[in-house]
DNA sequence: TTCCTTTAGTTGATGCGTCAATTACTCTGA
DNA sequence: TCAGAGTAATTGACGCATCAACTAAAGGAA
């Protein structure tokens, strides 16, 4: 796909146009208000929120830092630079891994278990009042299907780079999964 | 909307979840590829296409530094040092205005012109195969319905900032309007 | 064991966006 | 005509993401 100069280009049309406007001001957008929502309510960006949610989810709330990379999608390094800043806010803890003398444990604090299980509730609230309530059933399947179908073009391509994994858990963090006190 | 304590948390489903997940890779790595398809053919990334592309519409190929940040739904300084770094690869100048002693033009060089030329026939296509190709016209009109309501929803909230304005043209550019030899 | 390769994670340099402060100019009204 | 308020644009500091080293440990083969 594309590459192709033999081809006239096939510019968009008036109605395409606006379509395209409206995918383009949402694609930029929107993922701005869902940082400006957590900052705003829970005093933390949207990434710090994808690290604790993902942590919030597995046993003992602690995961090699590698596989926490790889779940979110992101490189190793900028997983390390996030990690020691919300080192420093209390957080989260780096343990290194008994089972690999070169990995680290990233571990959720207490602190962090009270600032996800604040966070959580009007982070979904929020989710589910501008997408959910927003869309018809029928819409929500159009919705995924499209969007899955423009990924999958832009796979071919090459150019769609990441899984930007789970993150933003839709479920209720608990806790007392993990052994941790509410 | 949001804030309310009262009622219980309305968690995701099943379904719900796997929409959100699908929608929320959606909105980090379609922004993303869009710069990498640019970076990849055009040797720019997609902010400075913009600039190239809302000047290259308008007359004179000229424009006053806040209305062009305006258009493009950014804060005046990130305009300026954008500017600033555009200028030094010789695509824009900054001239001036002779209306208003405070004001400054944006204005396409030549090499601009031939960037924004040689740019667009490649960013069009990829948006057309992407996007365009891979929808029917009911699910472009079912999508464009569901982004704009997600985004009124959004509004109503106070957490939607900026009409992130035209930008990437769908049209043509061309240089004749403007004077300016192709 | 020892050497070599691979992998885990960190670090520092760089680029970009945001915010607050600053400069320079325009506009309004006494 | 001049003081004060408002506006246009720039600047510098800071936070965060990316990329290219770099350190340290694991794994494999002789």
């Amino acid at each position: 796909m594309n590459g192709d100069d033999s081809q006239p280009t096939r510019w968009l049309n008036e109605r395409e146009r606006e379509i395209w406007l409206a995918l383009r001001e949402f694609i930029w957008e929107f993922p701005a208000a869902l940082d400006r929502q957590l900052q705003r309510d829970s005093e933390m960006s949207i990434v710090e929120y994808s690290v604790l949610a993902v942590l919030s989810e597995c046993s003992g709330a602690r995961k090699r830092a590698g596989d926490l990379a790889s779940d979110l999608g992101w490189e190793r390094s900028r997983l390390s630079h996030l990690v020691r800043r919300m080192e420093s806010k209390g957080v989260v803890e780096r343990m290194h891994s008994d089972i690999d003398g070169r990995g680290q444990d990233v571990v959720l604090t207490a602190a962090g278990w009270a600032a996800i299980r604040a966070a959580a509730p009007g982070h979904v609230t929020f989710v589910r009042e501008a997408v959910f309530d927003a869309l018809t059933p029928a819409e929500q399947d159009v919705l995924e299907s499209a969007l899955t179908r423009i990924r999958a073009r832009i796979a071919e391509d090459g150019l769609w780079a990441g899984t930007a994994g789970p993150a933003c858990p839709p479920v209720e963090p608990t806790p007392e999964d993990c052994g941790v006190e509410a």
